[in-house]
DNA sequence: ATTCTGACAGCAA
DNA sequence: TTTGCTGCCAGAA
C-alpha cells in the first residue's frame, strides 16, 4: 500500500520528535543515534532537518539535548542566542568547554540500549 | 525539472 | 590527526 510521501516525513518527524521528548533531564543523545533507532541509520541529517523545524510541532522539543556524533553543539546557531543552547545545558548538569560537551560520553543516552 | 544546502556520519588519503 | 568526499533525503530557489 504506497503512502503519501507527506505522511512518511510526518511519521519520520514525529518519530524524531518522540525520541526526542523521551531524552532524560541532564542526559543528551546524537543525531546519528536517533537516526538508528527510527530504522534509517544513514540519515542523521534527516533528524536534524526534523529539529530544524521543530517549532511547526506544538510540544516543546529539547532539541539542545541533541548534539552530533563528537557531543560539538553544531546547532547552536538555531536557538535564538548563540549562547542558548549552552546555557539550556549547562543548566542540566551538563559541561561545556569551546561548544564541546565535555562529560559527552557518560552523560550519552542511546535510544537503541535505553528503549528496547 | 535541476541544483544547492543542511542542527550528520563514515571512510579514504 | 585533519580534510575532503559521499550517502542520505527533504525543502528552497
Amino acid at each position: 500500500m504506497p503512502y503519501k510521501k507527506e505522511e512518511r516525513t510526518n511519521d519520520f518527524f514525529s518519530n524524531v520528535y518522540e525520541v526526542t521528548k523521551l531524552i532524560p533531564f541532564g542526559r543528551i543523545t546524537s543525531y546519528g543515534a536517533i537516526a538508528r533507532y527510527l530504522g534509517s541509520g544513514r540519515s542523521a541529517r534527516m533528524v536534524g532537518w526534523a529539529l530544524n523545524v521543530c517549532h511547526n510541532n506544538n510540544d516543546f522539543i529539547p532539541a539542545h539535548r541533541v548534539v552530533n556524533r563528537k557531543g560539538l553543539l553544531t546547532g547552536k546557531h538555531h536557538f535564538g542566542n548563540s549562547s542558548t543552547m549552552a546555557q539550556l545545558l549547562e543548566n542540566e548538569g551538563i559541561i561545556i568547554g569551546d561548544d564541546k560537551i565535555i562529560n559527552f560520553s557518560e552523560r550519552f543516552w542511546d535510544p537503541i540500549t535505553e528503549l528496547q
